[in-house]
DNA sequence: TTTCCAATATCGCATAACCGATATAAACAA
DNA sequence: TTGTTTATATCGGTTATGCGATATTGGAAA
């Protein structure tokens, strides 16, 4: 019951962010969560967000050898984490400050 | 099935930090909310948060003529509030750039 | 080849988040 | 008093979020 805040939520925001400055791997992705939250998401909880966002052309795989797929960020998908990023800023525009704080 | 990126949740945190900066009653965060996001949050979405913050003792009632009820942040609040944003600037640490871009 | 491992895929489930509707209560006006 | 408005409270239900478990697949190693 301690700790409000479950800070749940975003994911799909995340995920895209994250692939829209890198070409990234599910298990890239479930990595780099890793090291922002302390623990790594599970497979159940990423592989369906890529699904969602790929089946929606928001990002596309990119040609890959071998099993490992990457994908890349598409036109849409730009045009979509822009709108998504305005809606953060609007409602987290004064969290800059405690992020220069807390992050330099 | 258009717009991924729902940006549900959150609002604990949200409320909390409201409050924090602010002595606020429910009203005052309904507004404050909808002028961020665009849209109202109903009564059945504020007021329960309001109620486990209380609950938990993160905020407490300021004493109040009439029906309005306003809160402040407590001792324990604070401390989780501090908590609550440490995780989230490590999450998204890398957004400062977006909102000083977008919020200026 | 066979064996093993690592990356991906999927399914069902538990929980959280949020809303709509409705109820209560307090203040004020007529 | 009665009626009206506004803030708060609560309940049930819907949707989304994320997880655990398990299956599948492809490559590498033996």
């Amino acid at each position: 019951m301690e700790s409000c805040c479950s800070m749940k939520g975003f994911l799909t925001f995340i995920v895209l962010r994250l692939i829209s400055k890198k070409n990234m791997s599910g298990e890239d992705i479930r990595e780099e969560i890793r090291k922002r939250k302390g623990t790594r998401p599970s497979p159940g909880t990423v592989y369906p967000v890529l699904k969602y966002l790929n089946k929606n052309k928001f990002i596309e795989e990119i040609s890959s050898k071998g099993k490992i797929k990457r994908y890349k960020i598409t036109k849409k998908g730009k045009k979509e984490l822009n709108e998504a990023t305005n809606k953060f800023c609007m409602l987290f525009y004064d969290m800059k400050d405690d992020i220069s704080r807390r992050c330099n």
